[in-house]
DNA sequence: GGTAGACCTGGACGC
DNA sequence: GCGTCCAGGTCTACC
């Protein structure tokens, strides 16, 4: 009987900060992921052997303070085995981005020194590509509170449930055998059903290959070429994928980039235009465009509505217009609106 | 290569 | 309560 135990400890990198590094993408709203804003702990419902095992993430604060660095703390509702552990590390090293060192930080923050002081540039993502690339169909043509929904409910009826009842985020192999109709009636997704099971069928085919997508030996181009080759993958969501694989050299523009683009930047004329002059503005930042992009988003986001570690995910969507997006954009617990997207 | 329109959901709004 | 309008990115047909 190997040993086990209820919790156990991670190392970070040394510049680590939980609250700040798991909400910095807009994915820690959607579920199976839970932040917990009262005790800044980040819940999270993993499938480890095909079983949903609760997670629950948080960082210690010696002192009362918050040390950058201080390993986390991962503790289960039950005792885990070694080889259980071992799997819950990694798929959070994934999500959390703790194999990206402290040093690529560095070199971020020497190209944009305006986010050194908060120390960010770290993006969580899912602890599979799978989950990436499902989550970024489900966030394309809808407002964020659909996308929200979307997630809540093919966790809700198509994900494996825990010991306490949550559900974790559904196999390729449970949705490569629900029928596109029964998918539609039950999770929302509407014309997506098709592309997402056959997105599923692609990876338990193997016609989609993740260890291809996540090696580093192929070049943005090649990633990018067959990211938009897939079902209900354009260019916003093949450069997304891009940014969620650990390439920040393309930007993923969507409406919000173009809200921010003619609100905070000053930026005026055609949609087209304002691509164009967005995509020069974050050029000198080379390999950390998105990074350099994404955060000064996320600051506009901050100032209207706090701090991201504050946020909650909301329901039911509030629609706006591009303009009263620029004054509504995110949610605070109080009862505000979100539109703090992927 | 560029453009127009269909594809859906869900919230806002008018009646 | 019902109908209409609108926002959102991808896909396909057409020029």
């Amino acid at each position: 009987m190997p040993a086990s135990k209820r919790s156990i400890h991670l190392d970070v990198p040394r510049d680590y900060v939980l609250r700040r590094d798991a909400t910095s993408y807009g994915y820690f709203l959607l579920e199976p992921n839970r932040w917990v804003p009262e005790n800044e702990a980040f819940d999270r419902t993993l499938t480890i052997d095909q079983r949903a095992i609760d997670v629950r993430i948080t960082q210690p604060r010696p002192g009362g303070r918050i040390v950058a660095g201080t390993p986390l703390v991962l503790s289960s509702d039950r005792a885990r085995t070694k080889a259980e552990w071992t799997k819950v590390r990694s798929a959070l090293i994934r999500m959390l981005r703790l194999d990206e060192g402290a040093k690529v930080l560095a070199e971020f923050h020497r190209l944009d020194p305006r986010f050194k002081r908060e120390g960010c540039g770290r993006l969580m993502r899912s602890p599979t590509f799978f989950e990436d690339l499902i989550k970024t169909v489900t966030s394309c043509n809808v407002t964020w509170a659909t996308t929200i929904a979307m997630n809540r409910k093919l966790c809700q009826h198509f994900g494996p449930g825990s010991a306490s009842g949550a559900r974790g985020f559904p196999s390729p192999e449970v949705l490569s055998r629900v029928r596109p109709a029964t998918l539609r009636a039950r999770c929302s997704v509407g014309y997506r059903d098709h592309r997402i099971v056959e997105l599923a069928r692609m990876f338990t085919r193997g016609d989609i290959n993740p260890e291809w997508f996540e090696d580093p030996a192929h070049s943005d181009q090649a990633v990018y070429d067959a990211a938009i080759a897939l079902p209900g993958i354009g260019p916003y969501a093949a450069s997304n994928l891009l940014q969620l694989l650990g390439r920040y050299a393309r930007l993923p523009l969507d409406s919000e980039g173009l809200r921010h683009g003619e609100t905070v930047l000053g930026f005026r004329g055609t949609d087209a235009a304002i691509m164009k002059r967005l995509k020069q503005h974050y050029q000198p930042m080379g390999p950390h465009a998105f990074r350099s992009y994404w955060f000064e988003l996320r600051t506009s986001y901050q100032e209207r509505s706090g701090p991201s570690w504050t946020w909650l995910p909301k329901r039911p969507a509030p629609v706006l217009s591009r303009a009263h997006k620029a004054a509504f954009s995110a949610e605070k617990p109080t009862g505000t609106r979100t539109n703090a997207r992927g």
